[in-house]
DNA sequence: GTCTATATCGCGATAGAC
DNA sequence: GTCTATCGCGATATAGAC
């Protein structure tokens, strides 16, 4: 039998999560987590730099899908045009679990100063590999960068519209809809 | 004589400043900072809630600025409008010092994550400061968000360039500037 | 101001996996 | 045997309570 089993990281991430839900974010300590998951307190950090980074589990995947549809986008297409033809890939790839998880996910962060910085870091990798991304298909640096933040804007000001109360469409229609108001709004 | 200084978070944040560039953010301890200062680590945490807070000791002022503009724009602009004409305000009272404090500050915070972060939490408050802002003139609130993430970018990439080792224009310069290709990049 | 919780990390040891 | 994930202990520093 195997002394330690091979998905520490997930059930750490999952005791995390239900105890966040449980008790809150901040009255949530470490060793309880780690205590769940049937792990050190020691293990715990070897997994996650810090608490929050148990809630940004696996937010490496958005800037990595986002590199790759730049990368393969079809060479003619600018910065923006590339970003419309990925909302459905990126809608049904990163959010793939049910809503009711994301909406969940959203309330704690919000619910935290320390969380909702972490999340602005993950917006901001983002931007980043979508700036580099155009860069390398010979975008000038400050037009790729503007790109990036664009693109960073619709994808945020939508998630934040798919999951508010009201709304109840499609995440891959917000983002189009997003976006056509974003051009819009950017002629002053 | 006065038993304490009156300057006590001026002190406080001239010797964290001052800590930062002679050994790094992450090797300067409180209570050195406080030590530096003559005051008391407890001090310290009565003025600042963390370590990072005393490098953005005077954040409040930019939100604080942009909803000023932004209420007493005259009526019948748009919002990109009304944020066009406060760049010169904004660029002489929020860039008063030197360009070199700017500079090494800069580059404390680019030297550690938990400073990255910090700057974006800022960025956001003026993302809130402008949306409330045009909110209260009527705009849709979506349209409202839009605007000010889009303000928030021109900002942040001007600054960017305005600290770059290249540059040599003015704020003001490189904010039109920068809102002026955003503006093109915005068409897809 | 003092006291305390607890987040975070370095180190050496241990126990299977290969 | 080496490698790797984990553990346990301890040290430091941040942050909040009293």
């Amino acid at each position: 039998m195997a002394r330690w089993q091979p998905d520490a990281r997930e059930r750490l991430e999952r005791a995390a999560f239900d105890l966040f839900v449980e008790q809150g974010f901040a009255s949530t300590a470490v060793p309880e987590i780690a205590a769940r998951a049937g792990l050190s307190t020691r293990t715990f950090f070897r997994h996650f730099a810090d608490k929050r980074d148990a809630l940004f589990a696996d937010e490496h995947a958005v800037p990595e899908q986002a590199a790759r549809i730049v990368d393969e986008a079809p060479t003619g297409l600018g910065p923006l045009q590339i970003v419309a033809s990925g909302f459905d890939a990126v809608a049904s790839a990163q959010f793939a679990r049910e809503k009711s998880y994301y909406i969940l996910r959203h309330q704690i962060i919000q619910s935290d100063d320390g969380l909702r910085e972490r999340q602005l870091r993950t917006q901001a990798a983002l931007v980043e590999a979508l700036r580099s991304g155009f860069v390398r298909r010979g975008s000038d640096p400050v037009d790729a960068l503007l790109a990036a933040h664009l693109t960073a804007t619709v994808f945020s000001v939508s998630i934040g519209r798919w999951l508010s109360a009201e709304s109840t469409e499609p995440l891959a229609a917000l983002l189009r809809d997003t976006f056509d108001r974003m051009v819009h709004t950017a002629r002053p």
